[in-house]
DNA sequence: CGACTGGTTGACGAGGGTCAAGGACCGTGG
DNA sequence: CCACGGTCCTTGACCCTCGTCAACCAGTCG
């Protein structure tokens, strides 16, 4: 199988590519009796590039993917994680506002967007699109939510939280990305996440097994905590 | 003409409502060749509630309308005003996940919900429909990226710079929101929002002709700052 | 005229950012 | 096997931006 080591810039768009037909089945998202591409990517590798023309959506198949904007000076606001299974990629136009890269070795499908769009004009395949879009839209308005109005112990645990519920790990959280992508995720620094996890760990609320795998002791707790 | 007066506590929801034709033509947004039901709400008017079942989308003919998500100790956090020939109101199931509030006196045309989605399946109305929640989706996302990462004096700036875009009433905005929607905007508090006016201000590069005009006076300067 | 809503300004403090040092972990190679 | 380098994480000290609290001002309506 080809796949990209890690890279310290994560500029280049090179992925490796090979030729795949679409699984049926076991995958319960929307219907895409689609061809598609089958592409890997290793830890950082860029995805796509914000203003890069936007010719494929992807649907992530294991691995997690960032999407991610800058500011000219260098700020990050990180919009969204996705996890295996999600689609991503989609846009207003034929350009990607944001950019999209590897947080860990990736696999992905690239589906043809002129594909999806126009294709037959199925209307199943249409209304899947709008309701995953909406769902997203929805998940934005809530981040906004957090990003303008929680403390930073509370969008630490709503981050637990949600992610708790997405992998559905029952109570243990595998952190695939580093500290530094769930501070740019929260609005916040890396430093201040590190204290709200030593935080909520001095509060009993929550087991740190290393710094990636986080055993949530109190959900209840947590969750009345959240918000 | 029906219309309600202000409201301290803006929680009832009882919309005069007047039957009307969706006119054609002098409206640039999508072709919505359908019935739909005009109605008029006064100033902090409450259109819908979180939590209430979603059976219509609505379009903004005249005034300004807020959507809002709250916490649960009142904190608030306003996710978009939408001017006229905006719509709002989709969702990705039957329930409403924000708030929709009358900024100013409003009119809107409310459409069925399931008349948009199930019928006909006409190709193009999907498609704008789509099309219009991604268009709504960037916005989001960009406002992700002013909430996480922009200072104070960066998100008035955008909010200016935003507002006059959107009207295109050259250089002078017309702001139709008080101080408090503002700050629940841009993840601020009144205060500070009147801080940094004051500021651009004192720099010169703003104009304020009582509280709610205020003239842009170096676009240019403006835009490098707004980040 | 007085009451109300909305806006401005000031003094002060706290939450989280910045800067810096050091620890933990891991793969590589001597 | 251990030393080494790199990446990631933690913790502390300090400081700054913005929130809080409060007083006052301006415009509007009855």
């Amino acid at each position: 199988m080809l796949t990209q080591t890690a890279h310290a810039t994560p500029l280049a768009h090179q992925p490796d590519i090979a030729l795949s037909l679409h699984r049926k089945g076991r995958d319960e998202s929307p219907s895409l009796g689609v061809l598609g591409i089958a592409m890997s990517f290793g830890r950082n590798m860029e995805i796509y590039a914000e203003g890069e023309s936007a010719g494929h959506v992807y649907k992530v198949v294991s691995g997690v993917v960032r999407i991610s904007n800058l500011l000219p000076d260098g700020r990050r606001q990180i919009s969204a994680f996705h996890l295996p299974g999600d689609m991503f990629g989609f846009e207003a136009d034929n350009l990607h506002w944001a950019s999209a890269e590897a947080v860990t070795q990736v696999k992905v499908i690239a589906y043809k967007r002129r594909i999806l769009l126009a294709g037959g004009g199925s209307t199943n395949l249409g209304r899947d699109l709008l309701h995953l879009t909406l769902v997203e839209l929805r998940h934005t308005q809530e981040h906004l939510l957090l990003l303008g109005r929680k403390n930073a112990l509370e969008r630490v645990t709503t981050f637990l939280l949600d992610m708790d519920k997405r992998t559905k790990a029952g109570s243990v959280v595998e952190l695939a990305m580093p500290r530094h992508d769930i501070a740019d995720y929260l609005g916040l620094t890396l430093e201040t996440v590190s204290r709200m996890f030593a935080e909520l760990k001095e509060r009993g609320l929550v087991r740190l097994e290393g710094a990636r795998r986080v055993h949530l002791l109190d959900k209840q707790q947590l969750t009345s905590m959240g918000a």
